[in-house]
DNA sequence: CTGATTATTTGGTACGACCAAATAATATTG
DNA sequence: CAATATTATTTGGTCGTACCAAATAATCAG
């Protein structure tokens, strides 16, 4: 098809086929959706450059890029500086990424911080809790390791530092839920600044691992109430510290 | 300022102020921001019209309208087809809108709803155990209103769906923490559609009403692990009727 | 073959123009 | 004069061309 059109309609494709009701670029968005969704275009893979892009659907260079800062703000693509949009098939970890702008605002605001890692107490209380009640016996052999490892890197804080977040990772992994992986990616990716620049007290790190140990106990003892309490006296001072970091600067 | 600059140089403001780094579009927006969490410009006002901004900034229509794209994907303005940008001050419940588009994908996955509404079970269970422990008076109040709104609707069964939402609302509530007010948003948006479009069988309101009742009780009596049950079974009812109206369909 | 020079590609930006729909302003008419 | 029809004006959406800057590819000089 040559679709050479005059310049005398705006309507790039009065030929086109659906019917495209709105605005150009939700179209073209909607066509590639559907591509990606489809499978027609995998994850990893790119996007055509802007110019073909443009020929490939009959319409100018704004509505591709148009087009495509919406898909990015969709999460659907990821659109780096000077590279071709890449093809992100859309999963419960995108949603951090969508997220982040908005989120950083909400820190900054009032009781921004607490209030998420109040959430993140909340929510990791429950965790124990079930995982108390219903951890199966693989999920009780990934915590041992995870604590484990959490032990051997009690004198190396950054391999403290992930340690701690793998063990804490297992507990969102035992539910099978992807949300909660999710989640916990989400918790540790906006409060991770706050806790980097905690001052590097070796006696955090015993106090740390001896909590985790704790919790791991409970749940080894099937017991729920415990491992509660636990974790919540680990978390709040957990967040004490945080605070003061904040206050004291 | 005239500001009649020539047509030789590209760049639109040579005697711009700061050390605007990057694209002019993220200058842009982030001058915006600023002026929104300044208060400079308050919620609900609107935006100059984009040829305003043109001259206000300096820049060309395509960058202004690319950073008013920005600013409507972090949720900061709402960009409607016709009118002018509004300002929305960022808050816990724009999360959602921001969310709407990458979230309305996953739910099409395998097992989205599943996984959504298993992650809701898991949350409003540990809501009501923790009502249980540390429900206010007030809050005790406010849920024995909401009960009885929830009993006065029984026939009526729009009515009857608002108020469920109400009741169950007042969980989310209690905690004082303005995040999950918007997570139980998130769930009605997202699972909405789904619940609506159920079967109008009246005797599922009286079911709906009685495991309120029941939960509403236990918090009454301060017994968390009855209203965990309670409310676990309410739910997983819940879930089945909705699962039984997708395969049916 | 190596290193320097020169296209080519590609996203970012700028203008200027036109469309379509909505609104405001004005003119026309009963 | 009021009601209606007509004509600007405003405003977001789209188009097309042109240029820049950085990166990559291709080519040429030594």
């Amino acid at each position: 098809m040559s679709t050479k059109q005059s310049a005398l309609s705006n309507t790039p494709t009065p030929d086109a086929d659906s019917k495209k009701s709105g605005r150009a670029a939700d179209f073209m968005v909607s066509q590639i959706e559907g591509r990606i969704l489809s499978g027609d275009l995998k994850d990893g893979e790119n996007l055509p450059a802007e110019r073909d892009m443009m020929v490939q659907y009959g319409m100018s260079r704004t509505v591709v890029r148009e087009a495509v800062a919406m898909l990015a703000s969709k999460g659907l693509v990821e659109a780096k500086p000077r590279f071709r949009p890449v093809v992100k098939k859309p999963n419960y970890e995108s949603v951090v990424g969508v997220l982040d702008g908005i989120v950083s605002h909400l820190l900054n605001q009032q009781d921004g911080v607490k209030n998420l890692h109040d959430t993140r107490i909340f929510l990791e209380i429950a965790l124990v809790r079930e995982a108390a009640l219903n951890a199966s016996k693989d999920d009780i052999s990934a915590l041992r390791e995870a604590l484990q490892a959490n032990k051997d890197a009690i004198n190396d804080w950054e391999l403290f530092y992930s340690t701690d977040v793998a063990f804490h990772a297992v507990l969102y992994n035992i539910s099978g839920n992807p949300i909660f992986p999710a989640v916990h990616k989400a918790f540790t990716t906006w409060l991770a600044e706050r806790w980097r620049k905690m001052p590097r007290k070796p006696e955090r790190n015993q106090q740390s691992y001896a909590a985790h140990e704790a919790v791991f106990n409970a749940i080894l003892n099937r017991d729920p109430d415990e491992a509660e309490a636990k974790m919540r006296e680990h978390l709040e001072t957990s967040w004490h510290n945080v605070k003061f970091t904040f206050e004291s600067q």
